[in-house]
DNA sequence: ATCGTTCGTCGAACACCGTTCTAGCATGGT
DNA sequence: ACCATGCTAGAACGGTGTTCGACGAACGAT
């Protein structure tokens, strides 16, 4: 894996150290080597030594950067929060903006394998975390969404997406002997139409339903049903404050 | 931790072993003992040595009945389900009883610590899910829900009452020296309305309603919002279905 | 030019983890 | 009386996050 040209031993090593002075370590090499390790080999192959091989260096080397593994998190989850892009704010199409914000998200976090795991009790407050608020916010805002539903509307969405996406990934812990790769929702349906009949009818007669599901389409209609909730709520109380501004 | 009497010598020793045959080693038992490991220390101190010491045994022992750590995280993940309950259905009022078994989801999983951390890709399947998963999709058919969106509106569910309660849940990796306890919400607006307006026009406007941030109510409006979307779609698919049978 | 301090590296070690191996015990059927 | 089986458990292996302390390179001040 060390894609290092072995140095040609002639032009005089400098002060033979296996690190030379190049390429200093700095917490976003650290995380960007988190990173691409967390991608190809999940959360599980994430570990200090590992991170520290693919800089050759100690896993004693990081902690001076990071702290510790969970600060490390901390920056990687940041850093992938500013993956994402919101869009400009268009004031009357902020439905669809907001649903637009909702796919990009879920994107992202599909593309880096366990986001859902880190992200699990961490607040987003990095600057990129930060930067990502404002322009949500901002997007819901332009909308003429009272602020205090903008705020609700933001959070939800968040733990929306993660909810789904977090049994959306659910390539589970792998029963190894039994069937080698993830159960496919065919296989699933299948050992649930198999059930006992009278104790299971309800089970058994929407079986076949369980076998239809696609992540997208599903994701698309709890999108759209959370913002056409979001704006029925957003236009009833805009219709109370112009009613009765203080009452 | 052995909260063991020593065993006074005398009275003969039952073959000289640490564990008499009484009680006996079962996946019940373990099952219970890392449940109450869970609770009282949560998923980072639930070890096989830690539930080994509650049973006081040694670690090995326990992979006899529970073949491994993810096969005991399955076990206390169906044990746990079963805790939640769902009314017998009564028809017309399926939307109260949508928007109750969502409550009694949310009091469950907050009642056990780190629960959605082990729901995360593990698919609930076990005998408890399984009666479950029957009793709520009952619910839901009993309402006349079609059966597709019978199944899309359980799943979901799970998926949203996972999503909320994981970022509720955000008792952080608590950053030590800086605030001991978890950072109140209050603080965390506190620290919003502090940034530079220039930047960050939006989010220090709305920094006030991020303090008044209530699990409850917020909870509680997404559940009707949910519950509400859920229903208009049920409705307009019948009616669809009614229309054109067979179009 | 020399010192002292600070910044940064890293080998070694600690305590703990999940898991496996293996020997052994207690019991029940033949 | 025998063996087979169900079950227990000590010891060990390889891996983990993290700390300690010794070490070196760079730099400002004397």
């Amino acid at each position: 894996m060390t894609s290092e040209v072995p140095e040609p031993p002639w032009q005089r090593s400098p002060r033979r150290s296996s690190r030379a002075r190049r390429d200093p370590i700095t917490a976003e090499a650290i995380t960007d080597a988190a990173i691409k390790i967390l991608d190809s080999e999940g959360l599980e192959g994430l570990s200090m030594r590992r991170v520290a091989d693919a800089l050759n260096t100690g896993p004693a080397s990081l902690y001076w950067h990071v702290g510790n593994k969970d600060g490390l998190l901390d920056l990687v989850f940041d850093q992938i929060i500013g993956e994402m892009d919101v869009p400009p704010p268009q004031g009357d199409r902020w439905k669809e903006q907001l649903k637009q914000i909702a796919l990009s998200q879920r994107a992202t976090i599909l593309r880096h394998r366990d986001l859902v795991a880190i992200s699990m009790g961490r607040i987003p407050m990095g600057p990129h975390a930060l930067r990502y608020t404002e322009r949500v916010v901002g997007v819901l805002r332009a909308g003429g969404v009272p602020d205090d539903l903008a705020v609700s509307g933001y959070l939800l969405l968040f733990a929306l997406v993660n909810g789904f996406t977090m049994d959306e990934m659910a390539e589970p812990v792998s029963k190894a002997e039994d069937h080698p790769g993830a159960p496919s929702p065919s296989a699933v349906s299948g050992y649930l139409s198999s059930l006992p009949v009278d104790q299971f009818p309800n089970i058994v007669a929407s079986a076949p339903h369980f076998a239809q599901w696609d992540n997208d389409v599903q994701f698309e209609m709890l999108v759209d049903l959370y913002v056409d909730g979001l704006a029925q709520r957003a236009a009833a109380a805009r219709r109370a404050a112009e009613a009765g501004p203080d009452a």
